[in-house]
DNA sequence: ACATGTAATTGA
DNA sequence: CAATTACATGTG
């Protein structure tokens, strides 16, 4: 018997592999094998990359392996080819991938034993526990019940707790933490149930009754073979969910070990996307539908992996994140709102899970849906020529459920006639709202800005308050009595005076939430306002629970952020209402408009999807303006036709392809400095003919935390000359000497 | 990434 | 002068 190699891939910016020696008389690794291995001066987890007879490192400096992850099965070439692409797509090292994809227990080898310990730990509640802790947020009977419940049966399935209420979900999350009950009590998977029971969709009678254009969608996917990538540019309300439903009903039906990955653009989406698919699929075994996005605990989190990369798991629904999930028995892919910003990582390795999907799709030879109500470009471009198949769905799909109608309030004209208006919102707005709140419906008021006022300033002099670290103004938030930098978390007290000038007369400019919400308690009497923002729902589970009160009925006015803008199916709204739209209708990022437009269209969705009459009333001063025209006849290809001509005429996205490269120093010369180092270094990179620099610019915010950022494009209308140039352009770059943090973006959203 | 060593800066 | 902090180095 002799030695054996591993060469293994650790969390480290090199994409180097690193040579470690198997013992013989140990587990022999297979490549995909977890192992832990001694690097420097600590022990880190790895992933055998490749297991070798021979190693070209001298023997000396080679190492043994610790010890071999045994209970998890390796990783299959598949990933492992899904984990390479991504790291030489988007320019990072193999491990600097793969690792950050596994979950955190996974990464630390003392956890190794724990987790896949195979009795699952059902332990009893702890004795003489009567009564509930005194510090737990229970207020409502139904959470009583559900304590009793626990106590009473020491054992509670996460479903047994949603069937109680929505928010028994998050005290359960509370509980948890605490340590009044472990996680296994709630958790399903920890049950061990197989999988492989057949699939029978429950009582198909109550199923809706699908419109024609909703059938042949379902169909054309269905009957997809192999790799069959698919735009469902569906209306708002037009029954997306249903197709998906459908068509993983079909597949999973008929074969009992595949599996399906739905991506959703935002962890708030999740709850009513599980709660539809375990009501669709409550024939499937315990454990069978899983979740996975940063918001679980990280123990759920890792048990959920492992759910999907033991094929236990037929259903995952997750964010962006899931796009990298071992899912040996993938067989297709879901990508709900493929137009969402937020499927764009924009940390570490910035990835668009939209994009790797369809990659995986390509690679695991499966059908992908893309579904959207205002596609991205991109996608829209790909359908048009006919590399996406396109299935539209034109009508909303419940009975007499039309699209709203959609008004401009011409604030211009309102000001000419001398019309009167309140805190920003129109008379024809409070109008609207005060019916609604007599006829009993809901009215949603939507506007993009966090925060009482984004502008404290004074009269007097001119000073307005600035965040120290940033270059940024500071927003005042009223409830907190503070001002709060938006960029990077600063606080402080809301001064009484001018600090320059000591005039006292002080005051917010401008308007975001919190001022809409105190505005609209004044401007409709007895309504009742509900805020939601990232401000209102700062705490875990909150945001399900203030949504569950606007279906519960408890809420007439609504107000927020684009958070209330996506997916929620409000049966009572009736009248949407959007403030203050305009300012990125002149934006300089040349994507501003494509956004703006599907984020209109995506709240005024919310109106009228139950079959009541949906209005919506837009505030503009630029009432003319195109995008508006579009908006009002729900124009999404009127929209994308024009929008795609402009894209090509000015030779941007999706004609051609860019990366950005980003710097970030003490000084902004000393990143411009190089960045221009940068480029020139472009003169002697063959590939970077095809390639058009721009010049090194300053970033629209240059300084956050004190550090100043600027920024440099490239483009190509070559994806392939774009990656060369790359591929011999960031090894130049990491021997430019200097004190600077850099980082590669390819294909970046925001520019 | 991360732990370590080294140089640079702060401060009573 | 120590104490703290920024930067450089190497990892098999």
């Amino acid at each position: 018997m002799t030695d054996c190699f591993v060469r293994v891939a650790l969390d480290h910016p090199l994409s180097t592999l690193f040579d470690y020696r198997c013992p013989s008389d140990g587990p022999a690794p297979v490549p995909g094998t977890l192992v832990n291995v001694p690097f420097g001066r600590r022990e880190a987890v790895g992933l055998v990359c490749e297991v070798t007879a021979h190693s070209d490192v001298p023997p000396d400096r080679l190492r043994n392996v610790t010890s071999v992850c045994c209970s998890c099965p390796p990783l299959s070439a598949d990933w492992l080819a899904l984990a390479a692409f991504a790291a030489d797509y988007y320019q990072r090292g193999l491990g600097e991938v793969a690792l950050p994809a596994l979950p955190q227990a996974l990464r630390d080898a003392s956890r190794w034993d724990r987790l896949f310990a195979r009795e699952p730990r059902y332990r009893a509640l702890p004795a003489g526990r009567e009564a509930l802790p005194d510090s737990l947020p229970v207020r409502a009977s139904a959470l009583r019940r559900l304590a009793a419940a626990l106590l009473a049966e020491d054992a509670l399935f996460a479903s047994d707790a949603r069937a109680l209420h929505p928010k028994a979900v998050a005290v359960l999350d509370a509980w948890c933490e605490t340590g009044w009950v472990e996680r296994e009590v709630v958790d399903p998977f920890a049950a061990g149930h197989s999988a492989a029971a057949p699939v029978a969709v429950t009582n198909p009678t109550a199923l809706p009754v699908l419109t024609d254009e909703q059938t042949a969608a379902l169909d054309a996917i269905s009957g997809a073979h192999g790799f069959a990538p698919f735009l469902l540019h569906g209306v708002t309300g037009s029954g997306k969910t249903e197709v998906y439903l459908r068509a993983l009903a079909h597949l999973l039906e008929r074969r009992p070990d595949a599996q399906a990955l739905v991506l959703v653009p935002e962890i708030n989406l999740t709850p009513q996307f599980e709660a539809a698919f375990r009501a669709r699929f409550a024939s499937l075994a315990e454990g069978a539908i899983v979740t996975l996005h940063s918001g679980l605990a990280e123990g759920e989190r890792a048990r959920n992996w492992l759910a999907a990369h033991t094929g236990h798991a037929r259903i995952v629904l997750g964010t962006r994140l899931a796009v990298l999930a071992s899912l040996p028995k993938l067989a297709v892919i879901v990508v709900d709102e493929e137009h969402d910003p937020a499927y764009k990582q924009q940390e570490g390795l910035r990835y668009s899970a939209r994009d790797l999907a369809v990659w995986r799709a390509k690679q695991l030879d499966v059908p992908v849906v893309l579904g959207s109500a205002t596609p991205s470009l991109e996608s829209w471009w790909l359908a048009e020529q006919g590399r996406y198949t396109r299935l539209t769905l034109s009508r909303r799909a419940v009975a007499d459920a039309v699209l709203p109608v959609v008004k401009l309030i011409d604030l211009e004209d309102e000001h000419r006639r001398g019309r009167a208006s309140f805190e920003g919102l129109s008379g024809p707005l409070v109008a609207a709202m005060k019916t609604r709140l007599e006829r009993g419906e809901q009215s949603l008021v939507f506007l993009n800005r966090r925060g009482y006022a984004p502008i404290l300033s004074c009269d007097a002099c001119g000073w307005v308050a600035g965040c120290p670290r940033c270059s940024a103004y500071v927003v005042l938030h009223k409830p907190e009595r503070a001002l709060r930098c938006h960029h990077c978390g600063w606080e402080s007290r809301i001064p009484r005076a001018c600090p320059d000038c000591g005039n006292v007369d002080i005051a917010p400019m401008g308007r975001g939430t919190q001022r809409i919400e105190e505005a609209l308690a004044q401007a409709v009497p007895g309504a009742r306002v509900l805020r939601i923002d990232a401000d209102s729902t700062r705490r875990k589970g909150s945001a399900e629970a203030l949504f569950s009160d606007v279906h519960a009925g408890e809420v007439d006015i609504l107000v927020g952020t684009q958070m209330i803008a996506k997916g929620h199916d409000f049966q009572r709204v009736s009248l949407v209402g959007v403030l203050n739209a305009d300012t990125a209708l002149f934006s300089h990022d040349f994507r501003a408009s494509e956004r703006l437009f599907a984020q209109l269209m995506q709240v005024s969705g919310r109106a009228g999807r139950a079959g009541l009459p949906g209005e919506v009333l837009v505030q503009t001063r630029y009432a003319r303006h195109a995008l508006y025209h579009a908006l009002t006849r729900h124009d999404y290809v009127g929209f994308a036709t024009s929008t795609l001509a402009e894209r090509r005429d000015a030779h941007l996205p999706p004609f051609v392809y860019q990366a950005l490269l980003r710097a970030e120093g003490r000084t902004l010369d000393a990143a411009l400095a190089f960045l221009q180092q940068a480029a020139a270094a472009l003169h002697d990179i063959p590939a970077a003919e095809r390639v058009t620099a721009y010049d090194a610019v300053p970033m629209t915010i240059v300084k956050v935390m004190h550090v100043h950022r600027a920024q440099l494009l490239i483009e190509s209308g070559s994806r392939a000359a774009l990656q060369a140039t790359l591929r011999a352009w960031l090894p130049a770059l990491r021997q430019l000497k200097g004190v600077l943090r850099w980082s590669v973006e390819v294909d970046p959203l925001d520019i």
